[in-house]
RNA sequence: GCCGGAGUGGCGGAACUGGCAGACGCGCCGGACUCAAAAUCCGGUCCCGUUCACGCGGGGUGGGGGUUCAAUUCCCCCCUCCGGCACCA
């Protein structure tokens, strides 16, 4: 046998044998505790997975076959969130059909996933775009419309120019369309949504219930926003109606000298007087052509216009004017504020360019300023307020006000959120089509539960229309239909959905992946999930991840399953970054593929390299000489274990078993540089003669990296393990290639053993290979993980460092639980201690028990 | 602007509860092997000073202050970078 280390050979070998073997095969039952450990739904695109990806899918496969030998019974499945816009893109430019361009990235995504080693079971491979999937997903649109939670609404939207769609609140950032990049535009029109507000207070509650990281929850919450405040009524002098606006600040009601509408609020024709009419109309229009973007600058100066109407401040009477200004909202609240300059920044700035007056009503702890040079938002006592005077506020100000306006019934406390229903619908070819017909007889009718699945239908021409309408309604034979209700003449629903709808409910489907009775079988879910571990990137905390766990509460509800929260643990990973520091992408060139790591160095060095690199949630640099590192580490341990069956058939009698060797020059040289200083004899002496000393010490190391490893897996810390590995291996080959005659071969072969077992997980490939060469038939996918024994890890001795006046001056080896004394007193006398405590008074001795003693000296 | 996170050698990083700063890896320097190169192996590698040398001393974790016998770690102020939100009343 060829006994050099060729990764790229038993990495094809043994990934042929396992596949053979069906060894990433999950039972569907088991008598093992179950662990599901799952990767963000991947969308297969042309460019095939980079290192960056492996980021993600090399911890969770370590995971999986880490918690596999520790005896669970594991769920690691893959599949394909296929529905989206870049194949259909392609399709447009190229003719190609999604279909085609989609199944050929499927199979380049599988064949990299194979080519690292990833342990998916790959007979529960699903694909969003399949008929066998997206009928579900259409059964899940209609468990919604059912339950109340799908509806058709108007109302201004974000449209992409670029990708002509509707685009959902989630997914416009900064004024721009998320996956393109470009501009959005508002447009009226009637759309899908979800209601997923309903959840609103759920969906924030329950955070407290799953360990995620904190910042995406906090990014949940702040983008769910709630804010406790007041609806409070404003009379409209010569109306019946009243206007109402929601604020969080009810205490400063007396400080309100003016209301603002949104532009596009329902009343503002109405309100708006004759002579100002053409001046408001003349803003409204303003306010629709100016870009998002342009709108939503905080930068520029306030602008407004004055309606001509008043409205009466309800505690005190006074009639105050409405303007109209693009700093109120439409869509949050009620479109209407109370303007209060003096205490609230974006009041005040519009209130100085405009001249209207500003009443300070919170006087600050260092009394009140009378006239205000900025806003005044933090807490006081109220002043100019009548008999609220004096009044805390906000705490006692805020309830005192609302209790006294509510017996009037002006006001109310009330609940904001910052977070708007999902908005679903797509003008789009490539997703699943909404399954609802249109019947002049019946209207909207949705399409009954067995005569999913609506069929997505293969086109000619994919090209997206601007009229906001998907090219399925140039499909006569996809629009004309029969009403499932009456049987008369209908029209087919014609929007896709928002490709998140696929990814919202997957997790449920890899229990039973070939179920068609079902989205879901229940019993296998109620087995396998929540997810016990999720791992992907941090730029879908408010998108899919929202979505998603919206979704399994209404499931919750609707009695499916008996959880609320889908993923149970959540963990982001870095991103990794081009050797210049800057992102991968294709057009800068800089992109490093797996297939390219993988044929200079071998698999196994590529996944200890991305678990090597950096803290797993850190983002970092590639850099390839770095792998090299870990092939270098690789390639040592190979020839160590591969040298061990050697020294076996060699048959060497093992040193403790036969007997102290003398060994001459040789050993006497090792010990020494072994124990260099003069305190270690000490250590020495406890451990009786050298060669025993190694033994022991090896089997103490032994027993350290497996508790060390053992935990460093556990929390996610992969970087350490693979360091202390190392760190470890260096250990053992000093001995090993030094004096490998004083270990009895037993010992020799438990550490490569155990070796080769703790590496399985990070390298599989290589430690199958080690693992059948030292004589074992069974696979090490199904060896059980090593023990470790907390007397045997335990120190013996300890390095006690000697400190005077905080500065390190020496150190000291002593036994384990040495008395405080003993240890003071041998401090003392350390030889270059002694020279610093010369002459000086010995003010305060600190000794920390097998840490260090610290001298406080005058 | 607001809310988070992070600043440690030439580089990636380690130090888990306040207790030896720089583990491990890369790179670099020197050496061995080689006709040569690659690969491999051995030694060195935070900065300054001092010593023939083993050593020894001083400084040092973005900057400034503080608490403590002791601070990369805790507190206050400031600077820089990254991420999120962005007129949400």
């Amino acid at each position: 046998m060829d006994d050099r280390y060729k990764p790229q050979e038993i990495e094809a070998r043994w990934q042929r044998v396992w596949r053979e073997r069906d060894a990433y095969r999950t039972p569907d039952t088991s008598d093992r505790p179950k662990f599901y450990c799952l990767d963000f739904f991947p969308y297969p695109s042309g460019d095939g997975l980079s290192v960056g990806h492996c980021r993600n899918y090399v911890p969770t496969d370590v995971v999986s076959r880490f918690q596999r030998m520790r005896g669970f019974n594991v769920l690691h499945p893959m599949g394909w969130d296929a529905f989206g816009l870049p194949a259909e893109n392609y399709a447009i430019k190229m003719g190609v059909s999604p279909r085609v361009t989609t199944e050929r990235n499927i199979a380049n995504y599988h064949r990299q996933m194979d080519l690292i080693g990833l342990s998916f079971d790959w007979s529960r491979e699903i694909t969003s775009c399949y008929p066998d999937y997206y009928r579900w997903t259409q059964w899940f649109f209609l468990l919604m419309y059912e339950r109340g939670l799908a509806y058709r609404g108007t109302g201004q939207q974000w449209w992409c120019p670029v990708d002509k769609t509707i685009l959902a609140n989630e997914q416009v950032e900064q004024g721009r369309c998320w996956r393109c990049g470009s501009e959005v535009t508002k447009v009226d029109l009637e759309q899908w949504y979800f209601r997923i507000t309903d959840y609103a207070q759920r969906l924030l509650d329950d955070l407290a219930t799953i360990d995620w990281p904190e910042k995406i929850k906090l990014m949940q919450t702040n983008w769910i926003g709630r804010s406790e405040g007041a609806e409070v009524e404003f009379a409209l002098p010569g109306r019946s109606d009243t206007l109402t606006v929601f604020t969080t600040r009810p205490d400063t009601l007396y400080g309100a000298t003016y209301m603002v509408l949104a532009p596009e609020h329902p009343l503002v024709g109405e309100l708006t007087s004759a002579e100002r009419r053409a001046a408001v109309a003349a803003y409204q229009d303003e306010a629709r052509r100016e870009s998002e973007i342009e709108r939503l600058s905080t930068e520029k100066d306030k602008t407004g216009v004055f309606t001509g109407a008043y409205a009466v401040n309800p505690v005190n009477g006074e009639q105050i004017p409405i303007w109209i200004s693009d700093y109120v909202l439409m869509g949050y609240g009620t479109g209407a504020i109370m303007a209060v300059p003096a205490h609230d920044e974006r009041d005040f700035a519009f209130a100085t360019r405009f001249g209207l007056p500003i009443t300070e009503v919170i006087a600050p702890p260092t009394g009140a300023q009378g006239t205000l040079s900025e806003a005044y938002t933090g807490d006081g006592v109220m002043v100019n307020s009548g008999q609220f005077d004096g009044l805390a506020a906000p705490g006692a100000a805020f309830a005192a006000i609302v209790a006294r306006l509510a017996e009037r019934g002006e006001a109310r406390p009330k609940v904001n959120f910052k977070l708007r229903d999902w908005l679903l619908s797509r003008q789009r070819y490539w997703g699943v089509p909404i399954p609802i017909v249109y019947c002049d007889a019946c209207g909207i009718v949705p399409v009954p539960a067995e005569q999913l699945p609506v069929l997505l239908p293969e086109l000619e021409d994919y090209e997206p229309t601007d009229d906001a309408r998907s090219p399925l309604a140039r499909d006569p034979d996809f629009v004309a239909t029969t009403c499932p209700r009456c049987g008369g003449p209908a029209r087919r629903e014609t929007d896709t959905m928002d490709t998140f709808v696929c990814s919202s409910w997957y997790q449920f489907r890899y229990p039973s992946p070939h179920d068609d009775i079902a989205a879901f079988d229940r019993d296998a879910v109620g087995y396998w999930l929540p997810v016990d571990l999720y791992v992907g990137g941090a730029e879908h905390a408010v998108m899919h991840l929202l979505y998603s766990r919206f979704f399994c509460k209404v499931l919750n509800d609707a009695g499916y399953v008996g959880f609320s929260e889908p993923y149970a643990t959540l963990r982001n990973q870095g991103m990794i970054l081009a050797e210049d520091g800057t992102k991968m992408s294709k057009s800068k060139g800089n992109v490093v593929t797996p297939d390219s790591v993988v044929e200079r160095y071998g698999a196994d060095s590529l996944r200890l390299y991305e678990l090597f690199i950096a803290p797993f949630e850190q983002s970092v640099a590639w850099n390839d000489r770095g792998v090299q590192g870990c092939l270098r580490f690789l390639t040592r341990f190979w020839g160590f274990a591969l040298g061990v069956p050697e020294l076996e058939r060699a048959g060497t009698p093992g040193a403790g078993g036969a007997g102290p060797v003398s060994r001459g020059d040789g050993a006497d040289g090792a010990g020494v540089n072994d124990t260099a200083d003069g305190d270690a004899v000490e250590a020495d002496a406890l451990d009786g003669d050298a060669v025993e000393a190694d033994a022991r010490r090896l089997r103490r190391t032994l027993h350290k990296i497996v508790r060390k490893v053992t935990g460093d897996l556990e929390t996610f810390r992969f970087n350490t393990a693979v360091a202390a590995l190392m760190e470890t291996l260096n250990d053992v080959l000093e001995v090993w290639t030094g004096r490998c005659e004083q270990l009895e071969t037993a010992q020799w072969r438990e550490i490569v053993e155990t070796f080769i077992l703790l590496l399985a997980p990070m390298t599989p490939h290589i430690a199958e290979e080690l693992w059948q060469r030292l004589g074992h038939d069974s696979s090490v996918l199904d060896a059980p993980w090593p023990a470790w024994d907390e007397a045997l890890a335990a120190d013996e001795v300890v390095t006690v460092v000697i400190q005077v006046n905080g500065k390190l001056r020496d150190r000291l080896e002593v036994p384990v639980g040495a008395a405080s004394d003993d240890v003071v007193a041998l401090a003392r006398a350390a030889h270059n201690t002694v020279r610093f405590l010369e002459g000086k008074q010995i003010v305060k001795e600190v000794y920390v028990p097998g840490k260090l003693v610290n001298f406080v000296v005058r």
